[in-house]
RNA sequence: CGCGGGGUGGAGCAGCCCGGUAGCUCGUCAGGCUCAUAACCUGAAGGUCACAGGUUCAAAUCCUGUCCCCGCAC
């Protein structure tokens, strides 16, 4: 099919790859216009078009797809569809409904819970233990439409929102070829989704990321997992210095208790207002990821020490 | 010139502000001990303290310049 691909982050890039393997004909890569990031603030392309254009597919970096010269650019490419994975950018009617059979939204969980901008460290903090991609036929609403394909992920207690996106990302890279394949064929389903069970997926606020010892373990293992590694539960570290601030990017629950915040071992198992946390990957502000056995060997941590 | 941190034996760090014997946790090697959940004891090897200048009787430590690395900004 001759199609656009609209996307942004890394997320959407295996989506593209795949979709371009499988053969498809992609007109256009829409992407968020490069953005200063980086250290240096150097202007850098998102990771959607850099991969277009590392595979010569014309791109295309509008700061609005509400303006009109780029909404007749986009009808004038006379497309079958279009893919929308984690663009960043709202659509008009207009937009939804140039291409000849409309714009599929790949979305990382399964509707109608966790519409929005942050499902899959929604999942993971609120403790669920399935989610799932899925195809939906986009229409004005927010993550409204019909869905036409589903693929299943689970979550275990090990995920964190870095590993789980990335399964995501490959399972949603799949079904939409799969999908694109049936709607090709005309033989895709479309069903539209139940009314119960709507929940939306607030965007992270970075406020929400200092853990709170006070709560229980459960609650703070998994804010610390759908956090990882971006963009990272926090507490901080006494030092002769002053606080430390330092994130946990993986843990695990323990069932022990403690007075909350104390160190119980010298293996970092940490008092939660119920049970524990043990910490098994850490990074020191300013500095790189460790393993927590990495992270002692340099820092003396006390049992008994009171964390913040 | 967006902001910040750092380059010290194989790893992770301290020491630098207040110049003057290279320290800690671990790894490695040798020996010992132990039928113990990351074991324990003893001993050893291994560093021109990123690089180049400068100040000084003396520089990891102060000054100047260069190179490299990392974190935050999503």
């Amino acid at each position: 099919m001759r199609l656009a691909f609209l996307g942004t982050p890394d997320f959407a890039v295996q989506a593209l790859a795949a979709i371009v393997a499988a053969g498809h004909e992609v007109a256009c890569v829409y992407s968020q216009p490069p953005a200063p990031r980086g250290r240096g603030h150097e202007l850098r392309p998102s990771p959607v078009h850099a991969f277009a254009q590392a595979h010569g597919l014309p791109v295309r970096t509008p700061v609005s797809m509400k303006d009109p010269a780029e909404i007749e650019g986009f009808r004038a490419l006379e497309l079958d569809c279009a893919v929308v994975v984690a663009f960043g950018q709202i659509l008009l009617r207009e937009v939804l409904e140039a291409p000849r059979l409309g714009c599929f939204n790949v979305h990382g969980s399964l509707l109608p819970r966790w519409r929005g901008a942050a499902p899959i460290q929604r999942a993971i903090m609120a403790g669920d233990k399935v989610t799932g991609v899925q195809v939906m036929r986009m229409t004005e609403g927010l993550d409204e439409g019909p869905v036409l394909s589903t693929a299943t992920v689970r979550i275990d207690a090990r995920d964190t929102a870095g590993t789980l996106h990335d399964r995501m990302a490959a399972a949603g890279a799949e079904l939409i070829v799969r999908t694109l394949a049936e709607i090709e064929r005309g033989e895709a389903n479309e069903m539209a989704q139940e009314e119960a069970g709507v929940t939306y997926a607030k965007k992270i606020r970075t406020k929400e990321a200092r853990i709170d010892w006070t709560k229980p373990a459960e609650e703070v293992d998994r804010k610390i997992r759908g956090l990882s590694p971006f963009p990272g539960a926090w507490f901080t570290l006494p030092s002769e210095k002053g606080p430390v601030r330092v994130k946990a990017l993986l843990s695990a629950f323990e069932d022990v208790d403690g007075p909350p915040g104390q160190v119980l071992d010298d293996r970092l198992l940490v008092a939660c207002g119920e049970g524990a946390v043990r910490l098994l990957r850490v990074q020191r502000e300013g500095r790189g990821p460790q393993d927590a056995e990495v992270f002692l060997r340099g820092t003396a941590l006390p049992v008994g020490a009171r964390l913040g």
